[in-house]
DNA sequence: TAATTAAAGTCAAAGAAAGTCAAAGAAAGT
DNA sequence: ACTTTCTTTGACTTTCTTTGACTTTAATTA
């Protein structure tokens, strides 16, 4: 049942929702034993699912009295087009392109509906007829759709 | 006698009715030691029975806590039906595709936000990297865009 | 100031799950 | 009978997660 990172993750969420301006501060070590796991898996779940790409950043601090803080972005026209321009290169992966969309559902940039067309738009299932191509595929469609998103 | 594939079918679509939203998630490793053999005959029978032309998508994760979920859409709007069964093949050609889009939106099914992103998944810009599979790529992505689009 | 203690960071190995592909076998068409 | 299509199987690959040993940094204490 290899789901604590999921857990986790949801755990982190529901803090973070409490805050009233998106910023979250935790003790990594705290947290491991909490939830029973190696200090380190708290790192892991921080860099899969509270990176740039889900809208994210984090700053922390060693030795005594240190601490992680977790940072939600607000996301504008601006953010999206430094995503755009500086962000996502010639390829992407799939896993990376949809932690981008959620970024934009959560935060209330595109409707859920306009979210599932993209992410078909990036499945494999559309893309494996060319799967040399596909990640290429994906960087393109995702940014050319992130520019309508963001200028309409 | 009867296929184990067939089986297989019958028993997802069982479950699938149980449902009360048409979302089935499953084990692949799971099932497969259910019904005795490969787990690569769950990829099998999905592919050949759970695609877009019947009327489900898929999605899925790999590694510890993998799923694969199982998506029916009940296609409620005829006219989208009816594109997909009778109107798309394997290819579609751009100037095709953009008018069944614009037909979309004088029938009110999609926004024209929607309908931008649409068009831009389908777009040469996008898509000309892959250009010898241009016109198949069209028909999938499209295919499973409508597809999602007529669950609501 | 040096030593100690208290954090967090890094990285690689092992484990868990699904995906791919091609070869072989079974059914169906001609 | 021969050919084509559909199905089954298994070896190999890729992706995602967990764990733990080791490193680095900061604060506290002697």
């Amino acid at each position: 049942m290899s789901r604590i990172s999921n857990i986790i993750e949801e755990f982190i969420k529901n803090l973070l929702q409490q805050t009233n301006n998106g910023i979250l501060e935790i003790k990594r070590n705290e947290l491991a034993e909490y939830f029973n796991c190696a200090p380190s898996q708290i790192n892991y779940v921080l860099q899969t699912r509270f990176n740039t790409d889900s809208g994210y950043y984090i700053e922390s601090r060693r030795g005594g009295g240190g601490y992680i803080k977790i940072i939600r972005v607000n996301i504008n026209n601006k953010y999206i087009e430094n995503i755009i321009n500086n962000y996502i290169q010639d390829v992407i992966t799939k896993s990376r392109a949809l932690s981008i969309i959620d970024s934009l559902i959560e935060k209330d940039i595109i409707s859920s509906r306009e979210a599932i067309l993209m992410k078909t738009a990036l499945s494999d299932r559309a893309l494996n007829i060319a799967s040399q191509y596909k990640n290429q595929l994906r960087a393109r469609i995702l940014k050319d759709m992130l520019l309508v998103i963001s200028k309409n």
